[in-house]
DNA sequence: CAAACCTTGACACGGTCGTGGTAGGGTTAG
DNA sequence: CTAACCCTACCACGACCGTGTCAAGGTTTG
C-alpha cells in the first residue's frame, strides 16, 4: 500500500507520466515494478522526484546535468579527470573572467525571456 | 613571443579556429586579448587545450558538461544541493538499476555507431 | 598598399534534450 | 465484461549543442 502507479505519483509530484519514464530512462528515479511490469513509486522516490524538480528549477539546471552529476560521483576516474582539469583552470586566475561561463549557461534562459517579452 | 594567435592556437591542439572561439563563449579556455583584440593563447592554455580535449574525448562527454562541472567547482550552494539529492538516491541501492543511466548516457553513442554502420 | 591575418555576427545543419501525443496491446477493478 | 489503467514503441516539435562557412570590416607585415 505504500507504492503508487505512475498516473498517482504523477499526480503527487508534479511531474507528467511521460515525464517519469523520461527521469526513469536517465536513471535518475527507477521505480521497482509490479510482477505485471507496472512501475510501483515508493515514498521516499515521491520525494526524490519532488526534490529534483525543486532543484532543477531552482539552478535553471536539466536532467542531463543531474545525470552528468550522478555519472561523475559513481565514476571515480572521471571525477578525477575533471578535477585535475579545473584545477589547472584555477591556477590562473588572471586568465579568466568570472562571469563568462556564467553568462554562457544562462543564455538559454535570458534567450527564452527575450522571446517571450517579444 | 609566448602568446600564439588563434590560428597558430588551432594547429597545434588539434581544434579548429570555431571551436577555440566557442570554448572560450563557454568560459573554459579564455585567452587573453592583444590591444587590437586578438586572441593570444598563452603555453598553459595550449596546454588545457589539449588536456580539454583528451578528457571530453576519452569519457564521450560534452563541452556543456565540462561546463556544468566548472559551475558546481564554483557554486557551493549547487553543489552541496546535488551531493544532498545523489545521496538520498544512495541510500536505496536495491531500487537502483546501476547499468540503467550508463546505458542513458552512452545511448548516443550507439545511436551514432548504428548509424554509422549502416 | 596588398596579402594574410584577426574580429564579430549570421545562416545552416544534423543530433540531442525535454515534452506531448498516439497507437496497439496487456492488466486490474467494479 | 468493460472501463480505466498500465506498458512499450513510435512521431513530432522547438530549443540547444557542436561545427562549418561566409560576409563585412579592422590589423599586421612584407
Amino acid at each position: 500500500m505504500e507504492a503508487l502507479t505512475i498516473n498517482e505519483a504523477a499526480s503527487t509530484t508534479g511531474w507528467s507520466p511521460r515525464m517519469l519514464r523520461y527521469v526513469e530512462s536517465a536513471g535518475l528515479v527507477a521505480p521497482a515494478r509490479s510482477a505485471s511490469g507496472y512501475r510501483l513509486y515508493g515514498p521516499g522516490q515521491l520525494q526524490r522526484l519532488r526534490t529534483l524538480k525543486e532543484l532543477i528549477s531552482r539552478f535553471d539546471i536539466g536532467l542531463s546535468d543531474v545525470a552528468f552529476a550522478a555519472r561523475m560521483a559513481t565514476d571515480s576516474e572521471l571525477q578525477a579527470a575533471i578535477r585535475r582539469w579545473l584545477e589547472s583552470e584555477a591556477r590562473r586566475p588572471e586568465d579568466v573572467d568570472a562571469a563568462d561561463w556564467l553568462r554562457f549557461e544562462q543564455s538559454k534562459h535570458e534567450r527564452l525571456l527575450a522571446a517571450a517579452t517579444a
